[in-house]
DNA sequence: AAACTTTGGTTTATATTATAAACTAGTTTA
DNA sequence: TAAACTAGTTTATAATATAAACCAAAGTTT
């Protein structure tokens, strides 16, 4: 009845990150953050643990003389987002 | 764009039994356990914090010699349910 | 050019949460 | 009557989320 919900999704913000992402090919760290209305410490832990499970891939470099920390999903986060979404319909129905 | 969710819908157990309790009028407290899978202990300690909130009203009495525990959706319940359902829309759209 | 501010983050500490383990009170069964 | 079972509650611990503190480099002000 009751499938288990992926607890890395299961989180207000890594929730949000990945929703823009399933949208939006890549983001940089400052738009998500804003996007997001988090606050950078939170967001950087939280997609770091993106990263470790391989739901998004980040990328470190620079932009002029500014870092810039760019996210995209890769397959493995569609597919855990997708489920995700599949096994909360259980919870909440159609409505 | 991104609602905050309740954080206390936004847990499995919790929304589990909020997701029982939206079509089943009343459930006894080893139904829920039950269906949702739970421990007594963890159930028992949900519960207290649906009902501390007013989501839900807890009801003890005995069937014969037994203790029995029944819950109940409030009004208020329902509406912070249909809340989070909304809420929840934003993060994971229409899929 | 020294001293501040801003940008783009990371690390660390703390508060909150979820969960299981241990316990209680009473009942049934062997 | 002792062991096991039912229906939970309480308490301890592990995991999580979050903010606060911090850092380095670049830009700005005086």
């Amino acid at each position: 009845m009751f499938k288990d919900l992926d607890p890395l999704l299961h989180s207000q913000l890594r929730l949000a990150v990945m929703s823009l992402l399933m949208s939006l090919e890549s983001a940089e760290f400052t738009f998500l953050k804003e996007k997001t209305n988090s606050t950078a410490g939170n967001l950087s832990v939280q997609l770091d643990k993106l990263s470790s499970a391989g739901y998004i891939k980040i990328d470190k470099s620079f932009k002029g003389k500014k870092p810039v920390t760019t996210c995209r999903m890769t397959k493995q986060g569609i597919a855990a987002f997708e489920n995700y979404v599949n096994a909360l319909k259980n919870y909440i129905g159609d409505r």
